[in-house]
DNA sequence: GCCGTTTTCGGCCCGACTGTTTTCAGTCG
């Protein structure tokens, strides 16, 4: 079974789990999550690496004992010494610390107090009336974890990113309105723009005698109120979205808006520099003794601390704050950069407007060309374009191109690459476009090798221009397919051919790790929306959130060029 | 378990809220 790099950061979270339960060392169990996270974003597969003799230990937060971990996981599978934790421990016991309310102290309370191993046996336990004996739990804490147990049992999943948006512009507009109300923010992974959120981070500088918190209160999407102090509350909304609210006053803003973006792994790494300068970091500011000497704004907490202001995009403890330290924060795209889009949809295949409409609507977008790219005809269900339904596309764009001012149409198409790598339409159709795009639409199973070669061949038509959407993946919903992602970025750079960033919500397809893949191995990546309709376009700013978490500058971006480059660009390779 | 121009040992981020307590432990972010 080849391993993958999600399989190895679950053995080190489970481990990191089981340890806790055990009570072990607390930065032993930090340095287990640690190295889950590095491993689960690393862009390379560690197996590869294994593969190439490469020193695992050299990884920031790897040591030689994670390190040997991980090579015998990549060899065998298994990792002796999680076998040896759960041997000592209950199965499933687990998912015990995943409930709401319970940790590791209390999980170990229950199972030697209460035999309770699983949810099941946690919820019978509940519901008998048998926690509220045990020692530091309650009637509440009972009725707290029958009730959190019931909701696990039903599972709330994260949301993707634009879902959250929504009802996080709705809440905010209603908080705005507060008396008293200064400043308002989302924070949290929305504000990192992570591809899903759990929950929303609001964070509020508000005077003193704000109703805010009574507003909060007051909203009518709140399903249940969870927590609330003078500072801070909690609430699950209907949609089983669950916001935490801050209220700060307007001088440990900039500390606070910091501490509530996080992530949590950049945040420790912040309060370990103001360590080492012999200063304090929390969230109401940077303190000398006593004196708060930062706080107010995000640039005042970075500049305490020696550093630029580094984008919330980048706050993942990925290495941004030694470029930080070092002068060399990357400059980031913007929405304002793109000059144009490169893969949209008409009525033609499976979209919803003209192409007239699709071109008025990027133009309003301020983006000065746009590439229509139907599907071709494999894709039957989307009204795929054979040959000859292309060539009427391309005459009507010619015809629409002669009047329109201030856009230019290109003449695309998003071909369906097929399982031998081959393309969907004759040589002879693609040549006459300015450009090809290439899609994986069947076929998700084949194995690696495979998968990879057929992309890989796929490339090598003199016509490819883009691969778009490159894992496949839609979020929460289909993982992807299993490829070689650095192989595929190797020989685009060879072939000079580009990757998309798709920005379909559902999609965000590169994801970031492997933009900073392509980033370092000097391939262009476009940040295209996919536009099924005009209201699409909109959502290139979420492709901008995922190109940013990928350290993508502008000139790392294919569709920041002007048209006469980017033709030049296309052209390189024919 | 990781890490290091102060260190190969001894550190490792910090505060709010809840529920259970009579001053604080546990959990969470």
């Amino acid at each position: 079974m080849p391993i993958h790099n999600a399989d190895i950061a679950a053995i080190f979270t489970e481990m990191a789990d089981l340890l806790e339960i055990q009570q072990a060392n607390p930065f032993r169990i930090r340095a287990y999550r640690n190295a889950a996270r590095i491993v689960g974003e690393l862009g390379r597969e560690v197996r590869a690496m294994v593969e190439r003799r490469e020193d695992l230990a050299e990884l920031p937060g790897i040591g030689d004992d994670l390190a040997a971990k991980m090579r015998e996981i990549v060899a065998s599978g298994k990792c002796r010494a999680l076998e040896r934790l759960k041997s000592e421990l209950p199965p499933a016991i687990s998912e015990l610390l995943h409930v709401p309310g319970l940790g590791p102290k209390r999980v170990r309370t229950l199972w030697h107090e209460l035999e309770v191993q699983t949810l099941e046996q946690l919820a019978r336990a509940a519901r008998d009336g048998r926690i509220r004996a045990l020692p530091g739990f309650g009637v509440k804490t009972e009725a707290n974890i029958l009730q959190s147990v019931e909701a696990h049992l039903s599972k709330a999943r994260r949301l993707k990113l634009a879902t959250a948006a929504q009802y996080a512009e709705s809440l905010v507009a209603w908080l705005a309105s507060a008396r008293g109300v200064a400043r308002i923010e989302v924070a949290g992974s929305f504000r990192r723009a992570r591809d899903t959120v759990g929950d929303l981070d609001i964070l509020i500088a508000a005077e003193t005698g704000s109703d805010v918190m009574a507003r909060f209160v007051a909203y009518d999407e709140v399903a249940q109120l969870l927590s609330q102090g003078p500072t801070r509350a909690s609430a699950m909304l209907r949609s089983c979205l669950q916001v935490d609210l801050r209220v700060v006053e307007e001088a440990a803003y900039g500390a606070a808006l910091c501490y509530f973006t996080g992530s949590k792994a950049h945040n420790i790494a912040l309060r370990r520099l103001a360590q080492e300068r012999g200063l304090k970091l929390n969230e109401y500011g940077v303190f000398r003794g006593r004196s708060r000497i930062a706080g107010d704004s995000e640039e005042s907490v970075y500049r305490a601390l020696g550093l630029p202001w580094i984008a919330p995009e980048l706050r993942e403890d990925r290495g941004e704050i030694a470029a930080a330290r070092a002068g060399r924060p990357p400059q980031l795209v913007q929405l304002t950069d793109l000059r144009g889009d490169l893969h949209a949809h008409t009525k033609a295949s499976d979209g919803h407007h003209t192409l007239e409409e699709m071109a008025l609507a990027a133009k309003a977008l301020g983006l000065s060309y746009l590439a229509i790219t139907e599907h071709s005809r494999r894709l039957a269900i989307a009204r795929g374009l054979d040959p000859r339904r292309l060539a009427e596309q391309c005459e009507e764009i010619d015809r629409l191109n002669e009047t329109l001012s201030g856009i230019v149409l290109l003449k695309g198409i998003e071909v369906d690459i097929l399982e031998d790598g081959s393309l969907d339409l004759p040589d002879a159709a693609l040549a006459r476009l300015d450009l090809v795009v290439g899609a994986v639409h069947s076929r998700f199973d084949l194995p690696r090798r495979k998968q990879t070669e057929r992309i890989l061949r796929a490339m090598d038509n003199r016509h490819f221009t883009l691969l778009a959407h490159p894992t496949g993946r839609l979020i929460e919903s289909r993982p992807p397919y299993d490829v070689d992602m650095l192989r595929l970025v190797r020989h685009a750079k060879t072939r000079g051919c580009y990757l998309e960033l798709n920005a379909h919500p559902d999609r965000l397809d590169l994801p970031d790790s492997y933009c900073l893949m392509a980033k370092e191995e000097g391939v262009l990546v476009a940040i295209n929306s996919d536009a099924h309709s005009r209201e699409d376009f909109a959502n290139l700013r979420f492709g901008i959130g995922q190109a940013r978490r990928g350290w993508l500058a502008p000139a790392d971006v294919l569709n920041t060029r002007p048209l006469a480059e980017l033709r030049r660009l296309i052209a390189m390779r024919r």
